[in-house]
DNA sequence: ATTTTAATACGATTTTTTTCGTAATACAAT
DNA sequence: ATTGTATTACGAAAAAAATCGTATTAAAAT
Protein backbone atom coordinates (compact mmCIF):
# COMPACT_ATOMS: atom_id res chain seq x y z
CA UNK A 1 0.00 0.00 0.00
CA UNK A 2 1.16 3.39 -1.01
CA UNK A 3 1.96 5.53 1.86
CA UNK A 4 4.57 7.85 0.88
CA UNK A 5 2.97 10.30 -1.45
CA UNK A 6 5.26 13.04 -3.35
CA UNK A 7 5.07 17.00 -1.40
CA UNK A 8 2.72 17.29 -4.76
CA UNK A 9 0.51 14.50 -3.79
CA UNK A 10 0.75 15.65 -0.42
CA UNK A 11 -0.85 19.13 -0.99
CA UNK A 12 -3.58 17.54 -2.72
CA UNK A 13 -4.09 14.98 -0.23
CA UNK A 14 -4.20 17.52 2.60
CA UNK A 15 -7.10 19.29 1.00
CA UNK A 16 -8.70 16.15 0.26
CA UNK A 17 -8.77 14.85 3.59
CA UNK A 18 -10.99 17.23 5.61
CA UNK A 19 -13.34 17.92 2.13
CA UNK A 20 -13.84 14.22 1.47
CA UNK A 21 -14.17 14.60 -2.45
CA UNK A 22 -13.89 17.32 -4.78
CA UNK A 23 -13.16 17.88 -8.40
CA UNK A 24 -9.93 18.63 -9.72
CA UNK A 25 -11.43 22.42 -10.99
CA UNK A 26 -12.22 22.92 -7.01
CA UNK A 27 -8.63 21.50 -5.87
CA UNK A 28 -7.23 23.04 -8.53
CA UNK A 29 -8.68 26.26 -7.19
CA UNK A 30 -7.13 26.27 -3.70
CA UNK A 31 -3.77 25.30 -4.68
CA UNK A 32 -4.00 28.60 -6.96
CA UNK A 33 -3.91 30.26 -4.03
CA UNK A 34 -0.86 29.22 -3.21
CA UNK A 35 0.57 28.07 -6.03
CA UNK A 36 1.14 28.98 -9.66
CA UNK A 37 0.39 26.00 -11.73
CA UNK A 38 -1.82 25.00 -14.61
CA UNK A 39 -5.36 23.29 -14.53
CA UNK A 40 -3.98 20.40 -16.42
CA UNK A 41 -0.93 19.82 -13.75
CA UNK A 42 -3.54 19.34 -10.93
CA UNK A 43 -5.65 17.11 -13.22
CA UNK A 44 -2.56 15.35 -14.23
CA UNK A 45 -1.16 14.75 -11.38
CA UNK A 46 -4.66 13.73 -9.64
CA UNK A 47 -5.25 11.02 -12.65
CA UNK A 48 -1.98 9.30 -11.45
CA UNK A 49 -2.56 9.26 -8.07
CA UNK A 50 -5.75 7.56 -9.05
CA UNK A 51 -3.87 4.94 -11.52
CA UNK A 52 -1.44 4.49 -8.08
CA UNK A 53 -4.26 4.09 -5.90
CA UNK A 54 -3.73 6.72 -3.52
CA UNK A 55 -7.66 8.52 -4.84
CA UNK A 56 -10.55 6.90 -6.39
CA UNK A 57 -12.67 8.96 -8.28
CA UNK A 58 -16.80 8.74 -9.52
CA UNK A 59 -17.22 8.75 -12.82
CA UNK A 60 -20.70 9.03 -12.88
CA UNK A 61 -20.95 12.92 -14.30
CA UNK A 62 -18.79 14.02 -16.94
CA UNK A 63 -17.16 16.02 -14.18
CA UNK A 64 -14.87 13.67 -12.10
CA UNK A 65 -15.10 13.59 -8.12
CA UNK A 66 -11.93 12.46 -6.35
CA UNK A 67 -11.79 11.38 -2.81
CA UNK A 68 -8.77 9.90 -0.75
CA UNK A 69 -8.48 6.40 -0.73
CA UNK A 70 -5.31 6.27 2.02
CA UNK A 71 -6.25 7.63 5.55
CA UNK A 72 -4.68 10.37 6.94
CA UNK A 73 -4.02 8.95 10.03
CA UNK A 74 -1.65 5.93 8.14
CA UNK A 75 0.15 8.85 6.01
CA UNK A 76 0.76 10.52 8.60
CA UNK A 77 2.18 7.86 11.00
CA UNK A 78 4.37 6.71 8.03
CA UNK A 79 5.78 10.14 7.09
CA UNK A 80 6.39 11.29 10.71
CA UNK A 81 8.70 7.96 11.27
CA UNK A 82 10.36 8.23 7.82
CA UNK A 83 11.04 11.96 8.73
CA UNK A 84 11.97 11.65 12.21
CA UNK A 85 14.40 9.09 11.38
CA UNK A 86 16.35 10.83 8.29
CA UNK A 87 16.21 14.93 9.70
CA UNK A 88 16.04 13.61 13.22
CA UNK A 89 18.26 10.81 13.89
CA UNK A 90 15.28 8.77 15.30
CA UNK A 91 14.28 10.80 17.99
CA UNK A 92 11.01 12.28 18.76
CA UNK A 93 11.97 14.38 21.53
CA UNK A 94 14.39 16.11 19.38
CA UNK A 95 11.73 16.49 16.84
CA UNK A 96 9.45 17.27 19.46
CA UNK A 97 11.48 20.28 21.13
CA UNK A 98 12.05 21.48 17.62
CA UNK A 99 8.93 21.66 16.69
CA UNK A 100 7.21 22.85 19.60
CA UNK A 101 9.73 26.10 19.87
CA UNK A 102 8.83 27.14 16.34
CA UNK A 103 5.39 26.33 16.35
CA UNK A 104 3.60 28.86 18.49
CA UNK A 105 1.25 26.69 20.10
CA UNK A 106 -1.39 28.32 21.93
CA UNK A 107 -1.90 27.91 26.21
CA UNK A 108 -4.84 25.03 25.06
CA UNK A 109 -2.49 23.33 22.72
CA UNK A 110 0.33 22.91 25.54
CA UNK A 111 -2.32 21.36 28.37
CA UNK A 112 -3.40 19.14 25.69
CA UNK A 113 0.38 18.24 25.18
CA UNK A 114 0.82 17.88 28.44
CA UNK A 115 -2.02 15.89 29.05
CA UNK A 116 -0.76 13.54 26.04
CA UNK A 117 2.47 12.71 28.23
CA UNK A 118 1.48 12.01 31.35
CA UNK A 119 -1.44 9.32 29.60
CA UNK A 120 2.21 8.17 27.91
CA UNK A 121 3.63 7.93 31.02
CA UNK A 122 1.09 5.71 32.71
CA UNK A 123 1.01 3.60 29.86
CA UNK A 124 4.67 2.50 30.98
CA UNK B 1 21.25 29.35 0.57
CA UNK B 2 20.69 26.25 0.57
CA UNK B 3 17.91 24.95 3.36
CA UNK B 4 16.13 22.06 1.32
CA UNK B 5 18.71 19.26 0.89
CA UNK B 6 17.37 15.69 -1.14
CA UNK B 7 16.76 12.42 0.71
CA UNK B 8 20.17 11.58 -0.23
CA UNK B 9 21.84 14.64 0.84
CA UNK B 10 20.30 14.60 4.49
CA UNK B 11 21.63 10.82 4.82
CA UNK B 12 24.94 12.64 4.15
CA UNK B 13 24.48 15.51 6.56
CA UNK B 14 23.27 13.59 9.25
CA UNK B 15 26.38 11.48 9.62
CA UNK B 16 28.80 14.73 8.93
CA UNK B 17 27.28 16.78 11.41
CA UNK B 18 28.21 14.91 14.48
CA UNK B 19 31.57 13.77 12.57
CA UNK B 20 32.39 17.07 11.62
CA UNK B 21 34.59 16.24 8.76
CA UNK B 22 34.66 12.90 6.45
CA UNK B 23 36.25 11.35 3.49
CA UNK B 24 33.76 10.02 0.50
CA UNK B 25 34.68 6.39 1.71
CA UNK B 26 34.07 7.01 5.68
CA UNK B 27 30.45 8.07 4.60
CA UNK B 28 30.07 5.45 2.21
CA UNK B 29 30.99 2.80 4.37
CA UNK B 30 28.21 3.69 6.70
CA UNK B 31 25.78 4.25 4.13
CA UNK B 32 26.61 1.19 3.23
CA UNK B 33 25.07 -0.13 5.87
CA UNK B 34 21.85 0.33 5.44
CA UNK B 35 21.53 1.19 1.96
CA UNK B 36 22.95 -0.65 -0.86
CA UNK B 37 24.37 2.14 -3.22
CA UNK B 38 27.73 1.80 -5.06
CA UNK B 39 30.78 3.67 -4.11
CA UNK B 40 30.65 6.05 -6.90
CA UNK B 41 27.29 7.13 -6.16
CA UNK B 42 27.90 8.52 -2.62
CA UNK B 43 30.55 10.49 -4.01
CA UNK B 44 29.10 11.95 -6.84
CA UNK B 45 26.39 13.28 -4.78
CA UNK B 46 28.68 14.36 -2.12
CA UNK B 47 30.25 16.25 -5.37
CA UNK B 48 26.97 17.86 -6.17
CA UNK B 49 26.47 18.99 -2.38
CA UNK B 50 30.02 20.45 -3.01
CA UNK B 51 28.75 22.49 -6.08
CA UNK B 52 25.85 23.60 -4.56
CA UNK B 53 27.24 24.89 -1.38
CA UNK B 54 25.89 22.20 1.09
CA UNK B 55 29.29 21.02 1.52
CA UNK B 56 32.89 22.73 1.73
CA UNK B 57 36.20 20.83 0.71
CA UNK B 58 39.66 19.78 1.72
CA UNK B 59 41.70 18.91 -1.31
CA UNK B 60 44.93 19.52 0.10
CA UNK B 61 45.49 15.50 0.01
CA UNK B 62 44.48 13.60 -2.69
CA UNK B 63 41.40 11.85 -0.59
CA UNK B 64 39.39 14.93 0.18
CA UNK B 65 38.06 15.89 3.12
CA UNK B 66 34.23 17.39 3.34
CA UNK B 67 32.40 19.03 5.68
CA UNK B 68 29.31 20.71 6.34
CA UNK B 69 28.07 24.18 5.12
CA UNK B 70 25.01 24.14 6.40
CA UNK B 71 23.90 24.05 10.25
CA UNK B 72 22.20 21.34 11.76
CA UNK B 73 19.68 23.40 13.62
CA UNK B 74 19.18 26.05 10.19
CA UNK B 75 18.45 23.17 8.63
CA UNK B 76 16.35 21.52 11.03
CA UNK B 77 14.41 24.62 11.69
CA UNK B 78 13.65 25.00 7.77
CA UNK B 79 12.56 21.50 7.29
CA UNK B 80 10.26 20.85 10.25
CA UNK B 81 8.64 23.85 9.02
CA UNK B 82 8.14 22.52 5.85
CA UNK B 83 7.27 19.45 6.85
CA UNK B 84 4.49 20.32 9.47
CA UNK B 85 3.01 22.89 6.99
CA UNK B 86 2.65 19.99 4.46
CA UNK B 87 1.65 16.98 6.39
CA UNK B 88 0.17 18.46 9.34
CA UNK B 89 -1.66 21.68 7.89
CA UNK B 90 1.08 23.96 9.99
CA UNK B 91 -0.36 22.40 13.49
CA UNK B 92 2.85 21.82 15.88
CA UNK B 93 0.54 20.30 18.49
CA UNK B 94 -0.80 17.56 15.70
CA UNK B 95 2.75 16.88 14.78
CA UNK B 96 4.17 16.55 18.27
CA UNK B 97 1.27 14.26 19.58
CA UNK B 98 1.81 12.20 16.54
CA UNK B 99 5.50 11.79 17.12
CA UNK B 100 5.30 11.28 20.88
CA UNK B 101 3.08 8.50 20.05
CA UNK B 102 5.23 6.36 17.80
CA UNK B 103 8.59 7.82 19.02
CA UNK B 104 8.92 5.73 22.07
CA UNK B 105 10.16 8.22 24.07
CA UNK B 106 12.16 7.28 27.36
CA UNK B 107 10.49 8.62 30.86
CA UNK B 108 13.87 11.04 30.83
CA UNK B 109 13.15 12.41 27.68
CA UNK B 110 9.38 12.93 28.47
CA UNK B 111 10.19 14.76 31.51
CA UNK B 112 12.77 17.23 29.46
CA UNK B 113 9.88 17.52 27.09
CA UNK B 114 7.84 18.66 30.29
CA UNK B 115 10.47 21.09 31.24
CA UNK B 116 10.31 22.72 27.74
CA UNK B 117 6.79 23.07 27.95
CA UNK B 118 7.08 25.19 31.10
CA UNK B 119 9.56 27.20 29.65
CA UNK B 120 7.54 27.97 26.62
CA UNK B 121 4.71 29.07 28.95
CA UNK B 122 6.43 31.43 30.82
CA UNK B 123 7.47 33.09 27.50
CA UNK B 124 4.28 33.63 26.84
C1' DA C 1 -28.62 24.34 -34.55
C1' DT C 2 -24.41 26.72 -33.55
C1' DT C 3 -21.16 28.47 -30.67
C1' DT C 4 -18.84 28.80 -26.45
C1' DT C 5 -17.17 26.81 -22.35
C1' DA C 6 -15.21 23.46 -19.43
C1' DA C 7 -13.72 18.97 -18.73
C1' DT C 8 -10.78 14.78 -19.62
C1' DA C 9 -7.29 12.19 -22.31
C1' DC C 10 -2.93 11.74 -24.13
C1' DG C 11 1.51 12.40 -24.93
C1' DA C 12 5.55 14.95 -24.73
C1' DT C 13 8.80 17.75 -22.43
C1' DT C 14 11.34 19.53 -18.60
C1' DT C 15 13.37 19.31 -14.23
C1' DT C 16 15.21 17.07 -10.38
C1' DT C 17 17.30 13.28 -8.23
C1' DT C 18 19.68 9.09 -8.15
C1' DT C 19 22.61 5.86 -10.10
C1' DC C 20 26.63 3.99 -12.23
C1' DG C 21 30.39 2.97 -15.74
C1' DT C 22 34.78 4.26 -17.47
C1' DA C 23 38.97 6.77 -17.67
C1' DA C 24 42.69 9.24 -15.63
C1' DT C 25 45.79 9.56 -11.80
C1' DA C 26 48.08 9.47 -7.54
C1' DC C 27 49.83 6.52 -4.07
C1' DA C 28 51.29 2.19 -2.08
C1' DA C 29 53.09 -2.37 -2.33
C1' DT C 30 56.01 -5.46 -4.33
C1' DA D 1 60.33 0.06 -12.07
C1' DT D 2 56.02 -2.37 -12.23
C1' DT D 3 51.78 -3.62 -10.63
C1' DG D 4 47.90 -3.14 -7.95
C1' DT D 5 44.66 -0.25 -5.38
C1' DA D 6 41.97 3.60 -4.12
C1' DT D 7 40.39 8.03 -5.46
C1' DT D 8 38.49 11.65 -8.21
C1' DA D 9 36.58 13.43 -12.65
C1' DC D 10 33.37 13.18 -16.13
C1' DG D 11 29.63 12.13 -18.51
C1' DA D 12 25.76 9.58 -19.38
C1' DA D 13 21.67 7.19 -18.30
C1' DA D 14 17.80 5.86 -15.59
C1' DA D 15 14.10 6.99 -12.55
C1' DA D 16 10.94 9.96 -10.46
C1' DA D 17 8.29 14.07 -10.33
C1' DA D 18 6.21 18.05 -12.24
C1' DT D 19 4.70 20.73 -16.04
C1' DC D 20 2.14 21.89 -20.00
C1' DG D 21 0.12 21.90 -24.91
C1' DT D 22 -3.18 20.07 -27.95
C1' DA D 23 -7.04 17.33 -29.23
C1' DT D 24 -11.39 15.57 -28.21
C1' DT D 25 -15.79 15.71 -26.29
C1' DA D 26 -19.70 16.67 -23.39
C1' DA D 27 -22.56 20.15 -21.64
C1' DA D 28 -24.24 24.79 -21.45
C1' DA D 29 -25.40 29.10 -23.48
C1' DT D 30 -27.00 31.55 -27.22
Amino acid sequence: MNTKPTESELEILSLLWPMKRATVREIHEKLAETKDTGYTTTLKIMQIMHSKGILGRDEQSRTHVYFPLIEKKATQHHLVGNFMATAFGGSAKNLVMQALGQGNPSKEELDEIRAFLDQLEKDK
